[in-house]
This record gives C-alpha cells, structure tokens and sequence, in this order.
DNA sequence: ACCTGAACACCGTTCAAGT
DNA sequence: ACCTGAACACCGTTCAAGT
C-alpha cells in the first residue's frame, strides 16, 4: 500500500506553549485544498470508495459540506486532485536501453498498484486528460522512458495511451471485484461462481464446460496481468526503428 | 448504433375492439422485467447515462419508482440485465481457420461498438463476471472462436478475459470523453486541451513538448483502439501450438 | 400478486447570512 | 476572505397500505 500525503505536519502532537483553539473545530490546520485532498485519502483509506462524499469528507474535518466549496470546485476537482496525487507518486526511471522492456512494464505495474490501492480513483481517471502538474510530470518522464525505445513518435503516442489505460482499467476492474470483500468472502464468492459455472449445461454451452477448470483456475490475476502487459509491451517494442 | 429491445409489440397500434384501460397509466403493457429493460434502454437513448436512474426509468412506465422492485431486485440488476442485451447482441462467427485473427478482431470491435452505443453500461460491465443468459452464449461462442486458433487453454482463458476487457474500458473511456458533448464542443474541448498543452514550459516538459504534434494528432481514437488490438491479438495468435 | 404513496437515509451543490 | 446552516433538487431503497 503506497502512502500518499502532502508534507503537512498534521499528526505532530501540539506544542504545550501552543494556543489551544477554542473546540467547535478542533485544534486542526486550517482548511485548504491540500487539507481537504488529505481528508479525501483518509476517508478512502479508512472506509473505501463508498464512504468518499463531499459530506462525509467534511465530517473528516469536522465541518459542513459547503466549507468544503471554498477550496475545491466540486467533487470532480477534489478526485482530480486525489488522482494528481496517485499519478505523481509513481517514479519513472531514466531510461537505460539495456532494461527498457523491464522498465516500461515496471512503470506501468506502478501505475496498477497506485491505482489499485486508492479504489475508487481509477474509474474516476478513464477519460480523462491530465493536466495536473504531478500526472504531467509522470506523463513527461514516461514519454521521456518510451522514446528512448527508438520508436516511431506516433508509437510513442499510442503507446503512452494504451499502457495507462490498461493499468487502469485492470485496476478498476480488481479493485471493484475485492473491493469491501474480505478474504474469506472473496473465497466464498469464488466457490459460489465456480459452482455455478460447473453447473451450466454442458450440451448449451459446451466450450465454457471444456474449460470450466481452466477458467476456474484463474485466481491469479497477476498472472493475468502479466500476461496481458507481456503483449503489449513486446508488440510496441516490435515497432522499434532499424 | 445498435438497437437493443425485446420482443415485445408495444409499439404497434391498439386494434380498435381492444379494451381501453382506464387511464392513470396509460395504455401500456403491463410491466414486466423486460418492459423495465426496455424503458431503461430507452431512457438511456433519450437522456444519456446521468439521466438513468430507477426514478426516471419508473417516470418512463409513468410509475413511481417503488413499482420497479417488484420486477427488478435493484439498479445494479437492472443493468445487469442491459448488459446481458448488448452482450447476447454481439455475433460471434462460426472459426474460418483462414480469417482467424480478423475474425477475433472483429468481434472485440463489436464489444467496443456495443457499450460504446449504450453509454454508462461498459462501467457497470467492468469487475464483473457476466452470468446472464445473452452473455453466456456470446463468451460460450468466443471461446469456440478462440480454441480454433490452437492455443493452448490457459491462453484463450486469459484472452477470453483481456479482450473483452480492453474493449470494455475503451468504449468506457471513450464513452465519457464524447458522452453528452456536441460535435461543436468536442472540438472546442480538443482546441482548449491543444492550447494548454502547448503553453506548457518546455524546459520542464520537454518529451511533451517535442511530441505536441503528434500527442494532439490524436483525434483518430479508432486509429488508437486498432493499435492495441492488433497488439493483442498478435500477441495471443502468437502463443498457438506449433 | 402486483402496485403505490410516502418516507428514510443518503447524495452534490448553492446561497444568504454570519464572522 | 473564509466559513457555515439551511435549503434545493436530486438519488436508491423500504414498507405499510391499498386493490
């Protein structure tokens, strides 16, 4: 689990000689996006991608909703700044041309675990362009890692599109399948699936029967994953110029 | 655009002997699971995906919203049974050894082309394990698709998972990004998008700055959703037994 | 059995009023 | 300027009451 913040101060123990405020608001920071965004990850953290409302975020910060409106725009901006956050944390290595598979797909494995371990985020990412100065910055050095690929600029483009999307979507979709499911639910939930599967009529759908076990099996999404990052990482670097 | 109903015949005229029903509801079928499926679908081709809510479907039947639990368990039912429709819609061929990898292909676009007319349901899809009888018969095809390319099981297992979900989260995220935009304002949006890239500082985003061109070309989302297509299906075409 | 009005427990957002 | 209570216009869902 990555942990993100803002370098506030917050959790320090107050000083003795500091003024205590008077209670109403607790003796907290003074509100301000970076406070509310803080807030937002705390939420998130603490009672997953439901529980994220402007309200319940305000209850974090022990005021109203509307307070919240002075420092952010709206929700829409307040999960911007959230996927900001998510998007800068992720480190692009300079490029070296002898590990260049290995790093493309390491970047892109970064931005899976980023996204997987703030559900709620990942869905709130697709379609979106990002203009945030930590995505930008990720975003640069990511094209930076691609082009010393020595591919065609236009693979480059495709390329920086394709990866980001498939680690978020990836993320979305595991993150909503074990989201608020403990282990021993998945498990059960897992058995229930398999038990209905095996139970389809085999003379119906004959190719799901053949490969009930196969599909069964696949309880490892990493493998998944990897299997799907292996193509495309290996069909990009196949566009390589000679 | 698909048009996705069943068979029902409400929209022929009323033979004149047919009794009137007294009005309060109007002259309607009476409501039904599939009536339900219906008013959604047609709802969500009137107003969009925001506007589809159990409320406005139940406005649709003009009823009140409580009316639909009696047909339908909740919201999340009620678009499984969408996605069930646009799934069940998708023609997978008989294999053609010869047209193969085309084949495969064409029916990922059809996925894509299929939660992309229906904006809202590629959401909904993602993180599930479809159930539905119109799902099951389509991935039950696929999979018969998929095994006429000798790959090994646990190859067209993992297949069966990705390619469905690289078009599902495409037609996700190209879904948000046209949803509810005018042509007008899409290229407005593409124009301002355009400026703020190009107003970004060089000396900080300098992979972004040299591939300005080439990033903002990207108006060719079908050009992109090709790309990765082509990677993945040449990637698992390229796991078949020798 | 099927349908319904009314209510419950939530949302995001706005706005006039406070300090 | 920053914050707030209260309200507005929505949600999904439940439930007792109707027919």
């Amino acid at each position: 689990m990555v942990f993100v913040s803002s370098g506030s101060h917050e959790d320090l123990p107050l000083a003795p000689w500091a003024k205590r405020r008077r209670p109403g608001r607790s003796a907290r920071a003074p509100l301000s996006p970076a406070a509310v965004v803080d807030a937002a990850f705390a939420v998130l953290a603490a009672e997953g991608p439901n529980a994220l409302s402007m309200r319940r975020v305000a209850l974090e910060l022990d005021t109203g909703p509307a307070s919240l409106y002075a420092h952010v725009s709206g929700k829409e901006e307040l999960l911007d700044l959230m996927i900001d956050r998510v998007a800068g944390a992720i480190e692009v290595p300079d490029p070296d041309p002898e590990r260049w598979p290995e790093q493309v797909k390491q970047c892109v494995r970064d931005i899976y675990q980023g996204f997987l371990a703030h559900p709620g985020l990942a869905a709130a990412n697709m379609g979106k362009v990002p203009t945030g100065p930590g995505a930008l910055a990720t975003i640069d050095r990511f094209l930076g890692l691609l082009r010393a690929g020595n591919l065609p600029d236009k693979v480059v483009a495709y390329a920086a599109d394709i990866l980001p999307l498939y680690a978020t979507a990836y993320a979305f979709e595991q993150g909503l399948f074990a989201g608020g499911k403990t282990e021993e639910e998945a498990l059960r939930y897992y058995e229930q699936l398999d038990g209905f599967f095996r139970a389809l009529p085999a003379e119906r759908f004959p190719n799901i029967a053949a490969l009930t076990d196969v599909l069964a099996g696949e309880d490892e999404p990493d493998a998944r994953f990897e299997f799907g990052l292996e193509m495309l990482v290996t069909g990009i670097a196949a566009q390589a110029r000679r």
